[in-house]
DNA sequence: AACAATACATAAGTGAATTATGTATATAAG
DNA sequence: CTTATATACATAATTCACTTATGTATTGTT
């Protein structure tokens, strides 16, 4: 795992950029899709991700979905056209921010 | 300015490395070599630094000499050989937490 | 004379996260 | 069969690194 410290601030950029690769998409799956990806090294709490996305869905950046799987619900979620633009801010901004640590730590990243 | 949630985690290695880079630095010069480096986009507060600062010496990573510039004092830091090893350890983290971004954001970082 | 820059320091408040807790169904193992 | 683990949601309490605010004092600029 990764000091944590290093991903405050990147929970919803990671969410959004998911949900945009991905499709709809629901919490527990967004948690499973992210371990994988990062190879068992951001594990997001629930405790986080799930008051994240009901924020996003506040601000009209995803749109939600209920089915019903058996006898348990399941609440899909997607980007709305205003949370596609979103996602390319969010990321454009990370990239300038890792942009700017390159120089201020004098490495080469990527 | 970065959207400055992005930050949060880095001052240490910010620190670190500057000090690793430039040796002998006092904090005002850190917050202003910190600015150049970064083209004006980190803006370290002094109400971050001195506490992380303090915090690093306590912990024996840094080691201070105060000089007398005219009337005023200047606190002067430099790394000790186990704030040495902290910098490439810090660095390391860094770098391997924006490979990991990479793979989850599934963008080319550098 | 007034303002900005230099130079340190610490206390109060914020907010995004962690940790803890709760509910409930489905599945694998023993 | 019953216990543990995985699936699936949700929210409240707490933490802690940071921002904002405040304080003191010297030096350089307009």
């Amino acid at each position: 795992m990764h000091s944590p410290e290093l991903l405050k601030g990147t929970l919803q950029t990671i969410v959004l950029k998911v949900l945009k690769d991905h499709g709809r998409m629901y919490g527990y799956e967004i948690t499973q899709r992210v371990k994988e990806l990062s190879d068992d090294r951001i594990l997001l709490t629930e405790g986080a991700l799930y008051p994240a996305l009901h924020k996003l869905e506040a601000e009209g950046m995803l749109k939600t979905e209920t089915e019903n799987i058996g006898k348990r619900v399941r609440k899909y979620y997607s980007l709305t056209p205003q949370g596609r633009s979103l996602v390319k801010e969010r990321v454009n901004e990370f990239m300038e921010f890792i942009r700017t640590m390159g120089n201020v730590l004098q490495v080469n990243l990527g």
